[in-house]
DNA sequence: GGAGGCTTACTCGGATACGCATTGTCCGAGTAAGTCCGG
DNA sequence: CCGGACTTACTCGGACAATGCGTATCCGAGTAAGCCTCC
């Protein structure tokens, strides 16, 4: 089980947009160039983060992406539900006739329960609070890049 | 992000491994028609037990698997890792020239961070905890195939 | 010099291809217990 | 009876097929800004 590596680049591309100069746009080409990764798939990344209502994009001439919501409020838990999908990720399927249960199944129990301990510190976590600690030479990047 | 089905079927498999009488053996054939899988498939999952030392498995006529150790010192998390591997579940990949990062990327820091926290949830529960709870049909169940 | 059209620089979204892990099947090999048959 | 061969009931392990998901590319469509041209 591992999280997908969109997950990755979403995370590390809202930081990006964290420390843009407030009202400036980040173009798809340097957060793409600065990740290794193709302008279409990271757009297509980036279109989930608009629809979960993030960032929002500019077309056209100097278009590109900012966020819409201040970083403080922007959890690490939300943003990777918004890329992975909000399921469990522990599903006990119950296909037995007598799945180990007394009320639901007591795996899926103990699974829920160490899902929460996770999701919890994710939600405690927030984009602003890593932007924070960032080093200069991402900031003088954002900056540079900037529009 | 999703635990695969192998690791569902293994822990399950494994409680009922627990309940059935001290020196007896499950055979496949009953296991995994109460879950609802091929033989071959559950064969396959139980060979990684096996491997993983939880497990032994007794060929020719009424043979099948047994625990070997005390199921009060077999945790979810040795189980889950026996199945998924253990690799982190986050990767930053660390591909762009100036990652976000301090000492290490930040952003891989809080997933570890997050990633311990469930780890511990599954460390600290074990397989006997679960059995211990375990309604009368299931153990009915074992008894009735154990051999 | 102003309005309208052209170019350019962008994002959006659908269609599609690829690779790989998971899931699952098939089958031959090996093995242990129980059975049967010949001496 | 007694021992050896046969049968039967199992697991093991490799080879393989199918499926789905994550990853990625391509391209046409739409759009905004700036420029250029022509009246």
């Amino acid at each position: 089980m591992k999280y997908s590596s969109a997950t990755n680049y979403a995370l590390h591309t809202i930081v990006y947009l964290v420390i843009a100069p407030a009202g400036k746009s980040l173009g798809v080409k340097p957060l793409a160039d600065k990740q290794n990764l193709s302008q279409a798939y990271l757009s297509k990344i980036m279109a989930k983060l608009v629809k979960a209502g993030f960032v929002e994009s500019t077309v056209g001439v100097n278009g590109g992406y900012r966020l819409t919501r201040p970083p403080e409020s922007i959890s690490f838990m939300e943003v990777i539900e918004a890329i992975e999908g909000e399921e469990a990720l522990f599903a006990c399927g119950d296909t037995h006739e007598h799945a180990i249960r007394v009320s639901g199944c007591l795996i899926q129990g103990v699974m829920d329960e160490a899902e929460r301990a996770m999701e919890q510190v994710l939600r405690e976590r927030t984009i602003a609070q890593v932007a924070q600690r960032m080093g200069e030479e991402c900031r003088a990047f954002v900056r540079r890049e900037a529009q």
